[in-house]
DNA sequence: CGTCGTCTTGACCAGAATCAACTCGAGTGG
DNA sequence: CCACTCGAGTTGATTCTGGTCAAGACGACG
């Protein structure tokens, strides 16, 4: 069993218990469904290879991605859902996963710190999506999407310059980024013409990442556990939010 | 030390020991900072009495709400952030919050569960935010937001009926809905002159619930723990997303 | 009484949605 | 082998939701 590459700077013992642990490991094609099967209980759902994603889809056809899965990501299952809304996981590419159970994960296991800070940086990733979605425009919002994408590629060791797979298609990212495929598509026409990035084919090309950062306003601290090497680092803070004192 | 409603029906034991491990319990006053002095841990904020919300701020100015904590929430701090974002948390009203120390809240603990489920929820309700900026208009989301609000206010015992506080400014709801202030108030109009919602003065009015509940679409099983009694209920899930096969 | 902060409203503008058509390549079957 | 379909991407024309700008209303407070 090979582990995904964002593991490799574990202790031994850990990546042992983690291979070790899976149990279920399986294969999905293209737009499977992944969560029909694990959800009767709290396991865990480790990215083994490929990419998947998660969303809600509302009964109106209306569809929103709330998450992107890649390589050594860890996903939590929720119940299908009920009422109006459908929730679910599915597949982009081929995809290779393991299910950890619910009782290998939880407290006092050698897994657990792996588990709670994957949380952590799932719920971080979910905040910067939703500000992203809140407080910038499409053309920015865009750019922060494909610098997030470049960033957790190069994390999860898919890549070591600026081109990556991305085997999304328009559709979807726009309902990552809560815009139509056709303004999606001049989003693309715009980065491209600008000679900032090329999207299609089911891959990124930057051309301009300094750029293509600015034009995002993107900054990687939220993708890295807190504060670089040493875990809650603290800092007094002074300036704070302008309209908060 | 009264613990939050939303606490009456944990068993004694855990009721007291989550009494018991609070630590460093503190007034805020209006708009005060709450994450500067936290900061420095993976402690956990328990919101005792009050309100509050955490946010991203931008360098250009823009501010995206990530979160509203009531009396029974938990909250996790992050660090403050770095480069043009800064991370948040402030107080709404006044405020009474107490601080579970790291140690007591991990692994093997009394409060382990609670804590977890917290996180969950958090989770949950991030993602119906995000869904909500992403898939509906300014009018749904502003009942959405009203309707989830109504809800969490009397999972929190704020209120038995139709009625209770929200004292968030106009321009807070923006933030929260990434609209902003002008086109809240028309949206609060309009809810008014459509008899659905009164909203103003720190006050929520829901005139027409199931209007409401309507127009923003509104289902309450995020709020919810997975699968109402029963922990991670299972249901095969035939339908699926139509778009995902 | 004047100032300040929040709410309110209207007029106007722009960014994104919608609608509709066309391109292009990959399959598919006659 | 070619016509056909189908799915994805591309583009332009038009509409409309929500943003921007600016002014006034109103209450709290010094």
């Amino acid at each position: 069993m090979q582990l995904p590459a964002r593991f490799n700077t574990l202790a031994p013992s850990v990546r042992e218990a983690l291979t070790g642990d899976l149990v279920e490991v399986r294969g999905l094609s293209r737009r499977a469904l992944v969560t029909d099967r694990s959800m009767l209980s709290n396991d865990v759902i480790l990215i083994l290879d490929g990419w998947a994603f998660s969303y809600i889809a509302f009964a109106s056809g209306a569809r929103q991605i709330t998450a992107i899965h890649l390589p050594g990501d860890l996903l939590f299952p929720r119940a299908a859902g009920s009422g109006d809304s459908e929730y679910g996981t599915c597949a982009v590419s081929n995809l290779l996963i393991g299910t950890l159970p619910d009782a290998l994960v939880g407290a006092g296991t050698a897994l657990e710190n792996i588990v709670q800070d994957a949380r952590v940086q799932n719920a971080a990733i979910l905040e910067a999506w939703l500000a992203n979605m809140g407080r910038r425009d499409a053309y920015a919002r865009t750019a922060h999407l494909l610098c997030e994408m470049h960033t957790r590629a190069i994390l999860a060791g898919l890549t070591a310059n600026a081109t990556f797979q991305m085997p999304l298609f328009q559709e979807d990212l726009g309902d990552i980024l809560g815009l139509t495929p056709v303004h999606i598509n001049r989003m693309m026409r715009r980065l491209r013409e600008g000679q900032v990035a090329k999207v299609g084919f089911g891959r990124v090309d930057i051309l301009n990442l300094e750029n293509l950062m600015a034009i995002g306003s993107f900054d990687d601290h939220y993708l890295h556990p807190a504060g670089g090497q040493e875990r809650g680092c603290c800092q007094t803070n002074g300036a704070a939010a302008s309209r908060c004192v």
